[in-house]
Parts: structure tokens; C-alpha cells; sequence
DNA sequence: ATACTTTTTGCAACCGGTTGCGGTAATGAC
DNA sequence: GTCATTACCGCAACCGGTTGCAAAAAGTAT
């Protein structure tokens, strides 16, 4: 059925070996047999099998991508990214949703291992401990969490937490509030311990939430106990639905609290009043996570760790204090 | 360095083929041998090679997702529901992004042909006659578009605008306009060809615009100019972008005009005022058509067409007409 | 005990490529 | 004109599995 080097081998009168090395090895061949058979090859509508080569050759060209809920906004823009940075270098991407279930996230690195050069793990909820195991059978760039001596891509939430506190503080709020994430989140327990090195600020955090507008929404009691007027939300899925809660109870945002995200999704970008957020370079982190990973692949074991930088970008759901 | 079926067999006395079979085709081998051999296995962390085996077999266990854009908010819940159904079935999925553009798209689907046993085309960009032509070398199941003689997976958007304009005429609205999406969407045509179809509606066609946004930015002064007092948009996003506008031009929603989406995507859902909208079953939608892929691929060509129902979620955007 | 099945296993070819090695012809040096 | 290089190409083994065929082992009937 499908056309084989064999078939493109014999339609041009030459060996399969010669064949292949038109393909691959250009300078190895004849510059005139090349072009017949490359001329052959094409008019008989033949691709090489790319799954055969990589069993000799031992290269795939096919990445894997792990994360833990394609559906949360957070992802896309680095699914996106990552997908287009693996093509411009002619790899292809599985994509792997483990529904944030280690075992699935297990399962899946296990049986993709073999068919991939490296992995991607984004937000993995595995123990260090199991990744640094899994490491031994495929390479892995990890996104969004630290793991030890492994190459890594991070945001630097840190910076962004500083500079939405100095944000707030600046419009005059006193008592400020953290809406966390899930207990297990890299990401959360950074935040916190970025809120918490603020010495000059008075943070209260309240969580763990789970990380949609429902954690949002179950915050909101807390939220106002607390006595806060500037919340920092684990992420703008949260705030969303902490603003819809507080609008609910009769408080406005920003005239009684004002409210910042994280990750500026698009849905932060169109809710109203517009989301103050803590922008994630999700693109950038994909596109350099897979060329850490592509590097590594040939050269030997990057394990550095890049950090990107993260910006607040001020919108509409933050405003002065009024005390 | 991998350990492979060889290693398994040396190790446990036996021949490859018996390791093989013990795998593959379990009742083909002394009850006694096989579960040495897999207890061997085990102890030795082996597992088979899908890529090696594909070769053999002509089952690559692996299927290819095609989308125009995995950052559009439409696709991500396909993507997961179409991952999640092919992990049950034990088929890892590749992700692709064309970013619109039927060259890539072609490309993407020849390179990808050799390693997967079937495709799921995402409202491809292709003409039918390429589409045909690239089904002679793999299997397709397309979304979202209709193509001649192809197993096809449908939203009934028909049905959905039927919908939407007896609610917009049913609250008084005499005047409706359609803001439209790209020229080349079959969405677009159907929408515009339902519409149409309702002689009792007055409907005013506005486009084409892009599906963003910024579509619907770009359509507020042809809205105003209709006199149109109830307007459904090509999608959600192109809603959003409509709403934003008209608020720019201080124009009430829905006090002014009612303004229906596409797609009920998450920023639908939180934009203020809460998008009415027709919603797409795409979850339903993207676990179907692996099915459909997966079922085609062992018996033969399935070609028929399932069509989902869609139906009309009233939220916040749209209200009485006020003469 | 013999002949005939049936089960279990090994052998070897094959899937579609790649690659080290060796052979042949062409090129260049002398 | 001879010899050493070099360029090009074919041969055959190999990657990690699967599978048709046949041999060996075990079971059954006579």
C-alpha cells in the first residue's frame, strides 16, 4: 500500500542504501542519482516512514507534552507555543492530559517514553522523588517547578507578587489577603513565601482553594472576616470568581476591595470590571522549554534553570484605598 | 540501554517469539512460561516498543488532532475530551496547530500520516479536493465541516440559530442583524443559510470579520448603522469584542441591544454582562469523533454523519426590545 | 506400545528504514 | 603507465518487535 524506500529503491535503479542516503546523507551520493531519485521519489508520492528511522537511528523526533488540565486557560498559549517551536524543528508533539492525577501522569510518561526524545512536564503533580526515577529512562524539562538538578523553566511569580504588594500598598491598602491554590501547587507556596518576606506588608492568607472561579467563590466569606481591601488571587480564574462573589454580597470591586490575578488569561482580559494581573509569559515558556529540551537531546544534559520574568499589568479591578 | 524483548528472553530461557507471544497473544503459551516471562518482564522493567511494533503490525496505537488554533477557547475542552477517549482506548494523541493556514495543515497531515492510524480534522482550512485526495493515505473523521462522503462529526448550529432568533423575535426585536465570521467558515455559511431560511426574521448580514475579538470591535459601527436592536455573533469572542464596543459607544447591553455568542467558551461565561449564547457540545464532540476514528480504523469506513445537538444557554446580554 | 492430535516452542523472515564496510571506477600525482 | 586517493554505490546486518511455519513435547485414542 504505502510507497517505501524499497519501491523508490527499484523505480530509479539504484540500491535501498542509496536511496536513504539521498535523504539523509546528501553529500554521500551522487548529485545526479540524487535529484533522479529525489525526482523518482516524489513523483511516486514517497515519505519516509519516520517511525522506522527511529528505530536505528534512535531518534524519534517526537517530543512529549504532559500536562495536568488542557482545558484550564492556563495551558493553551503554551501547548500553542511549544507546538510551534517542535515543528520549526521538525519534531512532532503528543499531548497528554493526566486530569491532575499522578498515577495517570505516571502511566503516560511510562508507555510515551519509547516514543519520544524528551518530555515536557508543566505543573507536574508527581513526587520529586518519582520524577527524578523517571528521569533515568527519557529526558525531561520541567515547567513551572523546581525540581532538583533537572532542567527547568520557571516564572518568577516572586517578583510579580512583590510588585502587585507594592501595588496595592501604593493605592493605600493596609490589610491585604492571599487567596491560595491547591495545597500541592510549586507555584502557590511561592507566593506565599514571596507575601510573607514582605516584612512592611500585612498579609493574611487564606486557602488552600482549588484553582477555578469556585475557589474563588468559596474565598469570599473568608475574604471579607479578614478585613483585607487588597487581595492577590492564586490565579485569575480565582479572582474571577471572587469578584462574582463579592458582587454578589453587595461589596464592588475595586471601590470596597480591589483584586489581582495571575496568569492573564483571556477571560481575565474580558471580565468586567477588566482583571489587574500578574501576566505569565506561558509562550515564552513554552517555546524555551522545548528548546532546552531539543538541546539537551543532542548535546549533553542541560539542568540549568531559566526563569522568566513576569510583569503586573494594571487594569480596572484595583483602585485606591479608601479608608 | 533500553531494555528490550531480547534482554527479556535471555533472561527468562526462552525465545524472543515466546516473549512476544506471551505479550501479544497470551493463549498461544503455556500458562506456566507466561507468567515467568512477565514476572521476568517486570522484574526487568520492560516495555514493548509501540513504534517497533507498529512496523510490524501497521497499528501505530497513535492518533493526530489537527486544529486551526489551540489558543481559540473553542478547542481546548476537544483536545482533552479527544485525548481522554483515546487514552481509554490505549491510543496516545499528536497535537497540531496549523495556525490556520491549509499549507501547514497539508504538511502537517503528510509528515504525520506514516506514524499514526487515523486523524481528526478540526474545521479544517483544506479545499474538499485536497481533503479527498490525503484520504487515500490515512483516515479521517473531520469536525465541524461537511465534506462529501466522510465520516463527520456535526454541531447542529442550525438548530442553534433557529433558537436564537426565536428568542430575540420572541422579546420584541423586529430588527436582527448576523455578524459574520471568516469567508472560508462552514459555520458562517450554515449560520448565515439558517438564518436566512426564517422568512419571518428580518436579518442583516454583516462581515466577513475575523473570529476575535476584535471581529466584533471591528463590527460596531456596521451594528449601529443596521439599526438592528438584536444581533447574534459568529462566536463568543466576536460577542465580546461587540459588546466591548458598543459600551465604548455608550450603547446599554442588553438594555439597547441584545447581543447573542457562539460557543459558550469560559470568557463567555464570566464576561459581564453573562454572554447568552448557543453552546457547542465540542467535549461530546471530540470524544465522538475518536470514537468514530478508532471504529473506522478495525472494520471498515464508517462515512456517515452524526449530528450533535446544540442548544441556547439565555444568560445576561440579552433582554427586551424597548421600541 | 503405536499412531494421531493438540499444545507449546523455536526458527527465520519480515516491517522500513540506517550504516559500517568493502568494492569499483574515476581522478590525480608522479 | 602505474599507483594511491577519492567519490560513489551496493551488500548485509541491524533496530525491536511480530508471525507463518515446522519441530518438539505432551496428551489421547486405539
Amino acid at each position: 500500500m504505502a510507497v517505501t524506500i524499497r519501491d523508490v529503491a527499484e523505480a530509479s535503479g539504484v540500491h535501498v542504501s542509496t536511496v536513504s542516503r539521498a535523504f539523509s546523507a546528501p553529500h554521500l551520493v551522487n548529485p545526479v542519482t540524487r535529484t533522479r531519485v529525489l525526482a523518482v521519489a516524489e513523483d511516486l508520492g514517497y515519505r519516509p516512514n519516520r517511525a522506522a528511522r527511529a528505530l536505528t537511528t534512535g531518534r524519534t523526533h517526537n517530543i512529549g507534552l504532559i500536562v495536568a488540565d488542557i482545558a484550564n486557560p492556563f495551558f493553551p498559549p503554551l501547548i500553542k507555543a511549544a507546538q510551534a517551536q517542535a515543528r520549526l524543528r521538525d519534531y512532532h508533539v503528543f499531548v497528554a492530559d493526566t486530569d491532575e492525577d499522578p498515577q495517570v501522569e505516571e502511566e503516560l510518561i511510562q508507555t510515551l517514553t519509547k516514543q519520544v526524545d524528551g518530555v515536557l512536564l508543566c505543573s507536574p503533580r508527581l513526587t520529586n522523588k518519582t520524577i527524578e526515577r523517571l528521569r533515568e529512562e527519557v529526558p525531561f524539562v520541567v515547567v513551572n517547578r523546581r525540581v532538583k538538578g533537572m532542567p527547568t523553566v520557571l516564572m518568577d511569580v516572586g517578583r510579580g507578587v512583590r510588585l502587585a504588594v507594592e501595588h496595592l500598598t501604593g493605592l493605600g491598602h493596609r490589610r491585604l489577603a492571599l487567596v491560595t491554590g491547591p495545597s500541592g501547587s510549586w507555584t502557590s507556596k511561592e507566593m506565599q513565601a514571596a507575601a510573607a518576606a514582605m516584612s512592611e506588608a500585612d498579609v493574611t492568607f487564606l486557602g488552600p482553594n482549588p484553582p477555578t472561579e469556585l475557589g474563588g467563590l468559596a474565598a469570599v466569606t473568608d475574604v471579607i472576616a479578614s478585613g483585607a481591601t487588597g487581595v492577590l488571587a492564586y490565579n485569575d480564574l480565582v479572582a474571577i470568581g471572587l469578584i462574582e462573589g463579592l458582587a454578589e454580597r453587595g461589596v464592588d470591586v475595586p471601590g470596597e476591595i480591589s483584586v489581582i490575578g495571575v496568569d492573564d488569561i483571556v477571560p481575565g482580559r474580558l471580565s468586567r470590571p477588566k482583571l489587574t494581573t500578574i501576566a505569565m509569559p506561558t509562550a515564552a515558556a513554552g517555546r524555551i522549554a522545548v528548546d532546552l529540551l531539543l538541546g539537551s537531546v543532542d548535546s549533553e544534559a542541560t539542568s540549568g534553570v531559566t526563569v522568566l520574568e513576569t510583569s503586573l499589568i494594571v487594569r480596572e479591578s484595583t483602585g485606591e484605598a479608601h479608608t
